[in-house]
DNA sequence: AGTTATAGTCTCGGATGTAGACCGCAGTTG
DNA sequence: CAACTGCGGTCTACATCCGAGACTATAACT
């Protein structure tokens, strides 16, 4: 089997575009929707800075100090990647110790509704899922 | 400072349950309901196994294969995790070539009304985003 | 003078994930 | 008969990722 494109995924709603693409035509690296917006957003990271940005903006340290045990080299690249996506924007303060203020985006804002419902789901079933889990070591 | 307990986070509608631990009392690893479970659902694999599993059960090829690009590895692995959490169940056919089937719980079925949500917000906002990352990558 | 706070960057080592070989077994194909 | 395929994994080797902690410069505070 020569290996799926990596891409035909059922829950692509768009996967038609693929099959409509003709052969020969550039590869067009960005995949399905789900998947490339899922390969962002679908992480821990990502998902708990927006969390920790719906309040209000907030500063890199801040940010550092609501997410918790981040380091600052996941702290950095995430939010770039952030940036880059349009959830939220980064303007410096140039006071002396320099000042960085990271604020949703409108996009970044619409983001906190799946968000909040994933959230809610998973205060809602955690004990579910911690009986189930002490079920499945028992055994 | 000496580091946040990492568990106090503004999305953990229970944090006043760490608050109200005694000192010296077990430690919980168990964090916050949000944080317990993003770290599993909250990445890409599970996501994309969830939602494969949706229309209806598949044995273990067929995942691989409706995923895409997943490796083996990864494949038992995560859904091994997703089964000890009581998301999907794994049942054995002891026929020739044996096959095993795994299939959404009621549990596994009721995340996927948040992560639909999560889906649905990707594939509307996917062009924005695409945009938002072409004007970036030009500065 | 030394400490603190600011927002990062850099490097190192360990954890994590991928690719691919391999397994035993039965049906299919040459 | 012999080779190959598909099944559900496991195992190994390699690559990549990620966290911990040191380091930067500047200015206020002790």
């Amino acid at each position: 089997m020569p290996k799926a494109p990596a891409s035909n995924h059922p829950a692509c709603t768009e996967a038609a575009r693929f099959a409509a693409v003709p052969p020969g035509a550039p590869p067009d690296p960005s995949v399905c929707p789900v998947r490339d917006v899922l390969d962002r957003i679908g992480q821990k990271w990502p998902l708990l800075i927006l969390i920790a940005l719906e309040p209000a903006p907030l500063r890199f340290s801040n940010v550092q100090r609501a997410v918790g045990d981040i380091s600052k080299r996941m702290l950095t690249q995430t939010l770039r990647d952030l940036e880059r996506d349009g959830m939220l924007t980064r303007r410096v303060y140039p006071t002396k110790p320099p000042s960085v203020e990271y604020a949703l985006t409108a996009l970044g804002r619409s983001a906190l509704d799946p968000i909040a419902a994933l959230a809610a789901w998973a205060d809602l079933h955690h004990d579910t899922i911690r009986a189930a889990r002490q079920q499945f070591d028992a055994a």
